[in-house]
DNA sequence: ATACTTTATGAAAGTGCTTTCAAAATACCA
DNA sequence: TGGTATTTTGAAAGCACTTTCATAAAGTAT
């Protein structure tokens, strides 16, 4: 028989004979109650239709268990991989982990308003997406613990990547190979909500090779969409080039993978006719054989899930600022 | 200043000399109280930022819904694929997605059991995990929308893969192009929480090979635990047999891409030699040129939103059951 | 001035839930 | 077989607010 109120957990208790303790227990953390019990009070439970009430629970628990995590829409393997440091780190700790999956500079807008007034977010974690201080200032002011990934702002926790540096590594390491003519192939076409790392990561390349006295000549700087197919593309256009270079940075493993299968395609043999290095080290790059520079995207989103517990344990602490080293990983490709 | 933690009622009570029963006054009945009072807590409200709770909550719920997806901890390549086609369906729903990672039998036994109960969802994907009936029972009773991806039951909605399926077609396609010494390699070790399709796919790949009269001998059916490395080790072990498989079936392509690599170490020419098939068409497959059963991942993904979606908009409906159709994808390796 | 409202306020008792702590029951080990 | 660890449970103390009830101060009519 359905109640004339709604039911309440202590209902619940009455009928089904234990404490509300119990059954509170078998809402949360079910395994640390016998099966038995809790199987006799879910009984009770679905006959009486109890639902508990979220508001309570949350001024009870003071927290909510869920964090946030904004992330471009743009599902690039990059952040794909981050997030799953993320959510490696933060299943034992029984936190809810909520996506929000940001597809304009509006959508991000958004949410950087409005999470930080319900309260029923206990962290956030934003994704490669620049934050204006307007936003920052708002996370601040209603305590809302944030940690940004690749966007670094000084008020804020930040897990930064040395795009610059990465670039430089690179091109140090090709020079040390003897390679004279590089060329460079980023990705164009981005959201104009998302930041913008492979320019960074371009300029540190050029720095060194500008030291050097190398020409980089516009010819080898190429942007292609962040595609295969049109990766692909562009390479054979490099390689086809009469004077065609002899080493190519691709900005992104994903990229480089296309460069890759162009060479393969065009029978340049790899290293000793082209060699192909790339940045980020994902998954498939150790199966590729790829040589690139790593830039421990697990370890970064386990990284940021730290910061973030840390922070939402001692709101009080000043923000903290890691960059990740950036490691270079010699496989067989350069 | 901002404050530490977010203020209650008993700090804007302290801040203005008042009791919190004042405050709340006037909050909700501001004209039972004191005008000169009202003023002065008003002003403190105002310089803590104070935002009753309950009042935030109520503003954020009535935006927006919420859709669970439960998915094993275990974080191979394929979930990812197919959690990218959920999300990505999701949104533009201005739905919020929130993941739970699951790293054992009792961890998704608690989670089915209050996951309905909470309320707080509006919908349920589970991604290659059993439920049983009581659970399914359960579900069903609390009117949670769920949807089953991977493993069919009759009562709920269903994305189905044809794994027996997926294994004859492997087969047929190896005996079509003349293989008769073909091996399987699946995985192994895996959690006892999770459903366990390979041997499925092996099943069929049995059935092909036996109607056939082709000899499936024990020393050609291996299974390796599900890492990189490890499954190269098997290969290796298959193709240094004194009659090694012309042709092997890895069960998963990320298993695939070892072989592969074990065939390059070993120096067996593929296809020539060593004829590689697959099964998941992963993004990487394609850069691999990877022969593969492609099980359509992202749209799996995208298929299980969508019947969510339209199960919540009329609940009564019957359950739907959906069986992707499998791709053969030829490329360069068998 | 007396009695009688009215207004302004706070103490304290809920609200439905979680969590800490301690007791009781059971399992495990030599 | 006694003794220790582990599991299972409940009593009670919160949590951030609302509401009830009591009290004090002030106003009003006689």
């Amino acid at each position: 028989m359905p109640m004339l109120k709604k039911p309440t957990i202590y209902d619940v208790a009455k009928r089904s004979g234990v404490s509300i303790t119990t059954v509170s227990r078998i809402l949360n953390t079910p395994d640390k109650v016998n099966a038995e019990t809790r199987e006799r009070v879910l009984t009770a439970i679905d006959a009486l239709g109890f639902v508990p009430k979220a508001e309570a629970r949350a001024r009870a628990m003071q927290h909510t268990g869920r964090i946030g995590v904004i992330t471009p829409f743009f599902t690039a393997p990059s952040f794909i991989q981050r997030l799953r440091g993320i959510a490696e780190t933060l299943s034992p700790e029984n936190y809810e982990l909520v996506i929000y999956t940001v597809d304009s500079s509006n959508h991000l807008q958004g949410y950087l308003s409005s999470l930080p007034l319900t309260g029923n977010l206990d962290g956030l974690i934003v994704l490669s997406l620049p934050v204006d201080d307007i936003q920052v200032r708002r996370l601040i002011d209603h305590g809302l613990p944030t940690v940004l990934i690749e966007y670094p702002h000084p008020k804020l926790n930040c897990v930064e990547i040395d795009d610059v540096g990465g670039g430089s590594m690179a091109a140090t390491y090709l020079l040390g190979k003897g390679h004279r003519r590089i060329a460079f192939l980023g990705d164009t076409n981005l959201p104009e909500y998302a930041i913008h790392p492979v320019s960074l990561r371009l300029n540190g390349f050029r720095q060194v090779l500008k030291k050097d006295r190398i020409k980089l000549p516009d010819t080898f700087v190429r942007l292609a969409p962040y595609s295969q197919e049109q990766t692909r593309q562009v390479a054979k256009e490099l390689l086809n080039l009469p004077e065609p270079p002899t080493a190519i940075f691709a900005a992104t493993d994903f990229q480089a993978l296309g460069v890759l299968k162009a060479a393969r395609q065009l029978s340049f043999k790899v290293p000793e006719q082209l060699a192909v290095i790339g940045f980020d080290d994902l998954d498939m790059a150790e199966y590729a054989d790829l040589t690139t520079i790593s830039q421990h995207l697990d370890e970064s989103g386990r990284l940021a899930v730290e910061i973030l517990l840390a922070q939402i344990e001692s709101p009080a602490r000043p923000p903290r600022h890691v960059k990740l080293p950036l490691t270079l990983i010699e496989r067989q490709t350069a």
